[in-house]
DNA sequence: AATAGTTGTCTATTACATTAGACAAATCGA
DNA sequence: TCGATTTGTCTAATGTAATAGACAACTATT
């Protein structure tokens, strides 16, 4: 068991508190309705003021993760982390097949753009050439799991957007072009705090850890057909090389 | 350009600002050279004061990663952040070969534990069995980048803490047992904070974010040899597959 | 029924984060 | 050289984080 306290670095005690018997829980040092131990114990563990770990303690019980029973204790309510995997093959949906009873993805807007460096290099293109935009939010039995930007050429895919709000799913939408087969060319992974926005769209405590990927998705002859940039919740997701 | 502010979610204001233009200056919208809007500026675009602007900035400063210089303005010093390849072949110096001058390993300790859950599960042994731990420090140009803790097999491999501290790398020690060839069957990746000890050994600030990977390396036989847990800094790696 | 152990609530105090304003010191161009 | 722009320093006020202690409410065991 890791202790904390020091000097805070601008996170937070409790939130620190927070990430760390989240971690022991998602780890498995903790069991789905095991008890924690109490209030005084975690606060020695801690160097800190009782008061302090229960308003991290509350945090969790807001999440759903923990909840506290008067006179007998806290325990473990819900410890489980999702799986992405990320292969050469990588079909988001199929991923996640067996892990979540309803998986969603709502269309949150498209556009029109001129590739940035960083798009126009991930996609083979000349900086400043028309691409499509598309911003989408992917839940797991009504929890937000990702949201991911996905750029495409426009000259290859003008009426991608349109396709996409039909409600179909990339691999459909890629058919459509007469791309029947696609692979995953190359991802990077990075991890970071959540902005307020992504805070907002994935129903995130502020100041939470997101993995982000960047992804590039080629056709069967190699070229480039998407840049994908997502982000997922870090305490809800993890990824599987 | 992205703006923060709105509930602090236990992570201080002046700290999310410095994640900001730190992943501004990484990213790529702010070269090496770039003089960084002013302070009154960057205290528009979070809605903060000036003053907490230049908290953030003095930690930047203090990282190298920016210089202020009186009258002419912020200037960034330092961007580049190192990648890792993640693939069937991962080995560790040659992916970071040719990004830094120097790549040193440093050896931290040794001992023989008892296999927990996860540990046994990786390797494909039974909970309780012999394992041998090894603890390492790696940095490139004498900045930390890598703290990782190996599992392997005390069975098979019951002498390997004093092959590993003679220097040689992981693929050196796994010949001397025979294992001319390995490679990698699975890598997990998460995120989170960092604890008090990595955040010392590592030489971060506290609070900062590590890149997670749990990876599993297989002899040619398809059997489990080691089970690696390495954490990044992720403000100076990400990680590529 | 009594008791020990646990979470829930209240008040008070201290340290740190953030805002606010004013002015000094250095740089650059007109 | 002047004036505008920018970073550096100081003082002060306010709100949040964290500590401290006391006691109520509830649970389980003896």
């Amino acid at each position: 068991m890791t202790v904390l306290k020091d000097v805070s670095g601008g996170v937070a005690l409790w939130r620190r508190i927070v990430d760390a018997i989240r971690l022991d829980i998602i780890g498995g040092k903790l069991a789905e309705g095991d008890r924690l131990p109490t209030e005084a114990a975690l606060a020695e563990r801690f160097s800190a003021n009782r008061h302090t770990v229960r308003r991290a303690l509350a945090v969790l019980a807001d999440e759903g993760v923990v909840g506290a029973e008067q006179g007998r204790g806290t325990f473990v309510r819900s410890a489980r982390r999702l799986s992405y995997p990320i292969g050469k093959r990588t079909r988001f949906s199929e991923g996640l097949a067996g892990q979540a009873r309803m998986l969603t993805t709502q269309h949150l807007g498209d556009r029109l753009e001129n590739a940035n460096a960083t798009v126009a290099a991930a996609l083979g293109i000349r900086a400043g050439s028309k691409v499509v935009r598309l911003d989408a939010l992917s839940s797991a039995d009504g929890k937000p799991i990702s949201r991911a930007t996905t750029w495409l050429a426009y000259r290859r895919f003008p009426d991608v957007a349109q396709r996409v709000i039909g409600g179909q799913r990339m691999t459909a939408v890629f058919a459509s072009y007469g791309i029947n087969d696609y692979s995953r060319a190359s991802t990077r992974i990075s991890a970071r705090h959540a902005d307020v926005e992504e805070t907002q769209l994935l129903g995130l405590a502020p100041g939470a850890i997101l993995l982000v990927s960047e992804a590039v998705d080629v056709d069967s002859d190699g070229v480039p057909i998407s840049y994908a940039l997502s982000r997922f919740p870090a305490e809800r997701m993890e990824l599987v090389v």
